[in-house]
DNA sequence: GGCTTATTGTTGGTATGCAAACGGATTTTG
DNA sequence: CAAAATCCGTTTGCATACCAACAATAAGCC
């Protein structure tokens, strides 16, 4: 039935999937080399929804509670975030960007945006919004 | 000139492919859980390619040479693949499949097929060869 | 041949990422 | 209202990942 010869491993998805975003991390951090991805992904959704809990931020920006809580830990370090607890409900740790989280973001945003083009960039016009639209589908 | 507002996370691709490869490893895991996805691809890539000295298996399956070490560590470990020095190049190591390793990766191949196609689910065929041709582009 | 350069594998450090377990707080439900 | 279920943040353990530095070896070049 199943022939092993035939199974190639640069023809399955999880595999380019995985080279796909090596890529773009390394584009990442040679643009943003103070900030992972993670930590602005964090960051840039403080600042579309406001002050969020914990555990909320981590939802929004995919991460589960084990992982957010390093990276809320390292920007809090760095001054760059906030954290309060919620006086409407013990459990919840309040975050909210800093002055300086800001300002940061407000510098960096433009690279940020020169990063996407970038990863994109061996795609013409319409492929890209094809395939982000694909990559949305199968999210 | 550069409009923060407009910039949001869940739009660029870098956040899109985080999340899709996500899914896909939460699939992996699902279908394998004896096996993470780069030990499977070490084995798939020995099994193509016959012995290869670990830092080029580590190009064949995309790690660095930090990566692949621990992959190839954690293999011999569990007798899967057996290593010993190349004669001819005092600097290499040579891995190889064990029969164990040969095995094991018979009896996943198909678990592997299916983890593919369950990632591409949501896709319709034509959709699927798209997606795998736009993502190789970007690599 | 000898010198420079490149490659190989290793180590240490930092940062995701998930699972499982935990205590404390809140919500749901009977 | 009390018990059960859920949610919150935390910790531990394991497994990628990448970078930078390192010693040993090999290859290239004059």
């Amino acid at each position: 039935m199943s022939d092993n010869d035939s199974y190639r491993l640069d023809d399955q998805v999880g595999f380019i999937l995985r080279k796909a975003n090596q890529r773009h991390l390394g584009i990442f951090a040679s643009g943003l080399p103070n900030l992972t991805p993670t930590q602005f992904a964090a960051l840039a959704k403080l600042h579309e929804m406001g002050a969020l809990s914990q555990n909320e931020l981590g939802r929004q920006t995919a991460m589960d509670g084990a992982t957010i809580k390093g990276v809320i830990d390292r920007l809090r370090d760095r001054d760059l975030v906030r954290s309060m607890p919620d006086p409407n409900d013990r459990r919840r740790m309040l975050i909210e960007l800093s002055d300086e989280g800001r300002v940061l973001l407000g510098e960096s945003v433009e690279t940020a945006r020169r990063i996407t083009r970038q990863t994109l960039a061996p795609l013409a016009p319409a492929e890209r919004e094809r395939l982000v639209e694909l990559l949305q589908k199968i999210t």
